[in-house]
RNA sequence: GCGCGGUUAGCUCAGUUGGUAGAGCAACCCGUUUACACCGGGAAGGUCGUAGGUUCGAGUCCUACACCGCGCACCA
């Protein structure tokens, strides 16, 4: 026997010692793996985020991947998980801008170049962490395979797509309303941007011979249209397009009526100016009747001249002026303090959001979103839990416009030219246009970058070769996409949307969310309040195995996950029973002949039937993601039959030598099942066991091992 | 405002088509039996958020409500 096995297991002289083993075999690639495999099973990891360490949602990520990965191998198919870095965009922008902080440098000036090298390098230098990291996790995929988010492979179809999408008509430029960060300079899209609730006061203004309510005073420079619904009878008296002169904010002005049925009669007087540059709902009635708009805040949430003696300030300073200014002309109606409303700010800085009318480009969502609703409601798409396909389709019904430009130099450039002149964009993807098609006059590149999740979007099949690749061939579409449950309308939704305009098919025929890992109270894990649980000490203390199957047990699909170091301890001692379970099995069946048609007793009959109806069970329970519930059954079924029935009723059998050979077939034949069946879970102590098996010299791996069904 | 999820043993959570409530951890008692004290044996612990309804029978289905968490929304 094995000398290792007379001491307690070790898992840190074990693990990367069969990592190792496990990549030198080569069959992380599923070209490699032996026999006939027609059938491909493949799974796309979403790209780890390079711009740090390895987090718990990462080590769950990590480790369920890895269970259906190595699951599917056992069952004989064609196993490829392909791993992915992410260079994250704006993510990694914002994580740089701190550093650059920190050294008393900020990125405002800098020479983009020279900016993107310096994010590149950081980058990169921290991605070998992260793949070391992912490594320790114990993930089995195909390395040599792996993509980076801004490898020229990947910018190439994405610049296909844009240019394909022009062509089509799903892309515009145009001046729309975008969401715009003072702080961070940059547009975002509608998901970038996060509801807050506040109370604020609220503000009745005499605007002539209405009453307008508004918390925005410091919008109000330039609104020159008051708005009524048409069907209100307090100002049934006032016609559309009607002039009223008015004294406002900075001396008197001229005011036009306009009716739009969007106006809500119940709310505030009913009566409502509108500020098209910066809201967006006064927007589209500007567009409706073809108003005029004017810009009154600028980029860094300052006034512009329009606002007179104000020119300069910040808004924020300059509201309570403003108001005294109303009081001082008597025309502050009253003040309601406590008005409870939602304000848009920025999902990273918490700024609020300046909405800004802008020239960038949009995609057009409806019909990309209507397909993406055929596939999923006729089930051609499946979700685990199910109620995100609920939310899925609620949100493609009600999808808006994308904005996909962001003001940031770290990402993808956007292939186009702009007119200085007319502002016409242009896709260019050759850099061929010099002269603006409409205008003739002169172009300038495009200084934009894409949103990241654009690009990362076509995931699934650019990093499959799309289109000649022979990968693309095999693998797509992928079975299944695993991801955090926060990304549903983020990347999968995209996924879907994008997927089925550039190849025509489905980008994956599964979802499935896992929710969020949380702390032992159940509380978000953030570095202020210093809860944060980091994965590698966890595995540094209690071994990878543990870790991995403390993250699947009780852990049902799409909820989140409570972390505490108890739970993980409870599984290092699980690694260790089994550890010292074989050290008992092989002590007793040395020099033992198994035979191919084993005769049981009564007893050991029942128990090889049982286990054998139990994988039947499993066997089901892993083709329906229910891992949570396959992890716990083989731990009870270890524990508390295996070692603690079975083992024990062996020892009178094999010390009184009666049935003795029954019980040794038995505890050998179940030790088998049960490592093979507990791999994909606790993958190092099950390959390092295996490996002592006196058949094992002759043997391969267990991680290609064939599923005990 | 609309929607989604949750509410089951002290804690974390399971509970597949409705048929006498489960696991892990913690706590309690006993025990060093030749794999393991990173152990074994035993016992304890829940009117399944509230109120109705359907049913022979409801943790499970229906309806309201409460509380917690989350998402969506152009109410100035």
């Amino acid at each position: 026997m094995d000398e290792k096995l007379l001491k307690p297991y070790d898992p840190k002289t074990t693990e990367d010692r069969i990592y190792k083993l496990w990549e030198d075999s080569g069959f992380f690639n599923p070209d490699n793996l032996p026999g006939d495999r027609k059938d491909t099973f493949t799974l796309i990891m979403p790209p780890t985020n390079a711009n740090g360490s390895l987090h718990a949602g990462h080590g769950l990520v990590m480790t369920i991947e890895d269970i259906m990965v190595r699951y599917k191998r056992m069952r004989g198919f064609k196993t490829l998980w392909l791993p992915g870095l992410d260079h994250a965009g704006f993510e990694t922008q914002v994580v740089y801008e701190k550093k650059l902080e920190k050294e008393g440098r900020t990125r405002f000036g800098m020479d983009p170049k020279v900016l993107y090298k310096e994010i590149l390098d950081f980058t990169l230098t921290n991605s070998k962490n992260i793949k070391s990291q992912i490594r320790k996790m114990g993930a089995s995929c195909d390395w040599s395979r792996e993509k980076f988010t801004l490898d020229d492979s990947v910018i190439k179809t994405v610049y296909q797509t844009f240019k394909r999408m022009n062509e089509d008509g799903l892309i515009y430029r145009g001046n729309r309303i975008v969401s715009w960060c003072p702080k961070h300079q940059t547009s975002f899209s509608d998901l970038e941007i996060l509801d807050e609730e506040r109370i604020d006061n609220f503000y009745y203004l005499k605007y002539g011979p209405f009453t307008i309510a508004t918390s925005r005073p410091e919008t109000k420079f330039g609104d020159k249209y008051v708005v009524l619904h048409p069907d209100d009878k307090r100002y049934s008296e006032y016609t559309n397009g009607q002039k009223i002169k008015l004294e406002w904010i900075n001396g008197p002005i001229e005011a036009t009526v306009i009716k739009d049925e969007m106006i809500d009669m119940e709310f505030g007087t009913g009566a409502m100016t509108i500020t098209p540059w910066h809201d967006k709902a006064d927007f589209e009635i500007a567009e409706r009747h073809n108003l005029d708009k004017e810009q009154i805040i600028d980029e860094y949430g300052k006034l512009l001249p329009i606002a007179g003696e104000f020119a300069g300030q910040h808004i924020k300073k300059a509201r309570p002026l403003i108001i005294e200014k109303l009081q001082k002309k008597g025309l502050v109606e009253k003040i309601d303090e406590g008005y409870k409303h939602v304000v848009r700010t920025c999902y990273k800085c918490g700024t609020v959001i300046e909405p800004q009318i802008k020239s960038q480009w949009f995609v057009k969502m409806k019909p990309l979103a209507e397909k993406a609703l055929e596939k999923i409601n006729n089930e051609e798409i499946k979700y685990v839990p199910e109620h995100y396909k609920k939310i899925t389709t609620y949100w493609l019904e009600n999808i808006m416009d994308w904005n996909i430009s962001r003001q940031i130099v770290w990402g993808i450039p956007i292939p186009a030219k702009i007119c200085t002149k007319c502002d016409h964009g242009m896709a260019d993807i050759e850099n061929k246009i010099s002269k603006c098609e409409k205008c003739g006059d002169e172009v300038k590149q495009d200084g934009d970058t894409f949103d990241t999740w654009f690009s990362s979007g076509q995931w699934p099949y650019v990093v499959l070769g799309y289109p000649d690749n022979n990968d693309f061939k095999t693998f797509y579409p992928t079975d299944i996409m695993e991801t955090a449950g926060d990304l549903v309308f983020f990347w999968v939704a995209r996924m879907i949307m994008l997927g089925l305009y550039v190849t025509g098919k489905v980008p994956f025929k599964n979802v499935y969310m896992h929710g969020m890992v949380l702390d032992a109270k159940g509380q978000k894990m953030s570095k202020s309040k210093g809860n944060v649980i980091d994965p590698l000490t966890l595995t540094e203390k209690f071994g990878t195995d543990a870790f991995r199957i403390g993250m699947v047990v009780g852990n049902t699909p799409g909820t989140s996950l409570s972390l505490s170091e108890d739970k993980i301890k409870g599984y290092k001692n699980f690694a260790n029973k089994i550890w010292n379970a074989t050290r008992f099995v092989l002590d007793n069946t040395k020099n033992f002949q198994i035979p191919t048609n084993p005769e049981y007793d009564e007893e050991d009959k029942k128990s090889d039937e049982e286990l054998r109806v139990l994988m039947k069970e499993i066997t089901k329970e892993m083709d329906e993601y229910k891992f949570y519930i396959v992890a716990e059954k083989l731990y009870h079924y270890f524990w508390h039959t295996f070692a603690d029935i079975i083992i024990e009723r062996s020892k009178k059998k094999i010390l009184n030598n009666t049935n003795a050979d029954s019980a040794k077939v038995l505890l050998y034949t179940q030790l088998t099942t049960l490592l093979k069946a507990l791999h994909p879970f606790i993958p190092f102590v099950t390959e390092e066991i295996w490996s002592m098996m006196p058949h094992s010299k002759n043997k391969q791996l267990l991680m290609i091992e064939k599923w005990p069904s």
